[in-house]
DNA sequence: AATAATTTTGGGAGCGCTCCCAATTGTTCA
DNA sequence: TGAACAATTGGGAGCGCTCCCAAAATTATT
């Protein structure tokens, strides 16, 4: 049988009450009890439970992870890992415990009831799923106070973190021009997702902006997966583009794949601009010029704003977009050409 | 202000006992009353309130999932992320939430405490930490009944499921020694870690089977990681093996690169055989031949037996190996050397 | 028709905590 | 020194459920 507050405060000679406050870090407590109660919770390993604490507060200290990758992607796209571990580890440092729900495994509507009915969550983080899911609404109608990872709708009402994708794309971009690179095409993420959306949205106003036609047949769609850049790659094959932004390191691979089985070299023939820095990126041959965001962050600030919003229910809260940085390797080309 | 079961006694004219039959489908209920209660339920949309549910009953329906990837294998290794789906999938089937932990993310301690004192748990599966991990010991104190995923220590007693990985080695090994290769080499996963362990087993079982000494130049550490794999391979190089059984499909990814950067041919210069069949692997060039296992599989049956355990306290429960399937592709050859 | 057996229902106790207010102790200042 | 105040401590009430046993209603049995 696990201790509880009535076994410390026995142990200790001290009451229910104090040993709470030690507990929940409140203060109005002497030094001394403070000191001594600590003392007997370490040694006995206490921890307190967390059914109780939760009915009798009405909070749970648990947050809900929703996160909507296909089958495959979980493992292909790194977004995903580097979110849960963002987020499990703001969770673990602030005393929350994170539920994990991966929305592809269950229908809509199951995970929606199952969610909205859970009594027990504090709060959710909501990523990747499609651009304004109607999830959301039904979400927002639950109450449940929620941050969406990725901004998902134009309603600004609904907190969210974000990088910003497309400034991010439309520096990439015009990099390859200050290059002087003019038949730039671009394998893009899905498009029913943000990320998707807003690096093709930088891609093309970057051309516009330097005057360069958009050219349909320069954009192939690559599912942000290793074979989807692949496939996508062998087809702009066919219309010589001199430079591609790729909307992910592991697209990028995939291409980098099918340039080179047209035996063609990276970047005197084609240069090739990634997305997400993932660590294989710099060790690539030739190692990959991509824009690095930081997507643990992202976790960690979601789970920032989630608890402010909990604690702070009528204040009104910035949304935050992360800068992301282009960081330039082999694989763009250096040289200007005239 | 949710409505209590209170509320719904109250309004249905029955007892707070009676409304929580029918809520958890026990009988001794009369027809009446069940129709009549269950149609309360429905138009107020009562859900019962978790926290006061695992207080009163001991029991959460909650299952903790705690899985030791580094910072980046949990993206280059694709079994966190099936296992993940595997786990959540079942879970969500059979009425359980899941509370992730992602071990690396905490100091050992406070994972330890976190996990063994959180009442709100009723059972573990653990999977992919060091072989024997002392953290183990301390899970069997806290009497939380748990299952690994990969058997952990030589100890029957510890539920678990895994894949034959030893016998699965020693098949694709073996089976290089049926198309005549002689001068075989490995790249290991950690061999702290029960996969790699065992995987490299099987691969010097197969060479001793077969009279064939065993080189330690040829084999060499990949890390279950990709950039691991390729500098493993790099290494291997210098003593010219014919074939390469790579412990992992990742892995067998960077191998692939440092084979091609030296300007050789697979198979025809060297053979290679990868383990884990990641969707990526069928469209390799050439396609990778490699062991299928069904991870996602082992995370649906570690819950089945986690919930056997929980409900059959006393009796005894079979630990369970799946076999796995040697996928003969093109990147082994095929034409028998003489 | 009376009793026994069975089904159905009701309500007290208690899970381990937080919240709140009252009681106690300690400190300050005239 | 004693009153006024602040800091600290203690314990009752209650969160919404399950568990258990007793009471009531219903049905079966002689």
């Amino acid at each position: 049988m696990p201790f509880t507050l009535e076994d410390i405060a026995k142990i200790s000679g001290y009451s229910r009450s104090t040993v709470s406050r030690v507990i929940n870090k409140e203060n109005g407590v002497s030094e001394k009890a403070r000191i001594a109660i600590s003392k007997i919770i370490e040694e006995n390993d206490y921890q307190p439970n967390l059914a109780a604490r939760g009915l009798a507060s009405g909070k749970s200290k648990i947050f809900g992870l929703v996160i909507s990758p296909g089958i495959n992607d979980l493992f292909s796209d790194s977004f995903y890992s580097l979110l849960m571990q963002g987020v499990t580890k703001a969770c673990a440092e602030k005393d929350y415990s994170v539920m994990l729900w991966l929305s592809k495994m269950l229908s809509k509507e199951e995970l929606i009831a199952k969610i909205t009915n859970n009594s027990i969550l504090d709060g959710l983080i909501i990523s990747s799923i499609e651009y304004q899911d109607p999830m959301i609404d039904e979400i927002i109608n639950s109450k449940i106070p929620f941050v969406m990872v990725g901004q998902n709708s134009p309603n600004k009402s609904i907190h969210f973190v974000d990088t910003n994708n497309s400034k991010s794309a439309f520096q990439a971009v015009n990099y390859f021009i200050e290059l002087g690179y003019k038949r730039i095409a671009t394998i893009t993420g899905p498009t029913n997702k943000i990320a998707g959306r807003d690096r093709l949205e930088g891609y093309k106003m970057a051309l516009a902006q330097n005057n360069i036609e958009i050219d349909p047949r320069l954009i192939e769609l690559g599912y942000f997966s290793d074979l989807g850049g692949y496939s996508a790659m062998e087809k702009l094959l066919d219309y010589q583009p001199e430079a591609v932004f790729v909307a992910s390191d592991t697209m990028a691979f995939g291409a980098i794949r099918a340039i080179k089985d047209a035996g063609l070299q990276i970047p005197d023939d084609i240069a090739l601009i990634g997305f997400d820095n993932i660590p294989t990126s710099a060790e690539m041959s030739p190692p990959l010029t991509t824009i690095h965001q930081d997507i643990q962050k992202m976790g960690e600030i979601a789970v920032d704003m989630l608890i402010y919003l909990i604690s702070n229910k009528n204040k009104e809260i910035e949304n935050i977009i992360l800068p992301a940085e282009l960081i330039i390797r082999e694989s763009c080309g250096t040289k200007l050409k005239e």
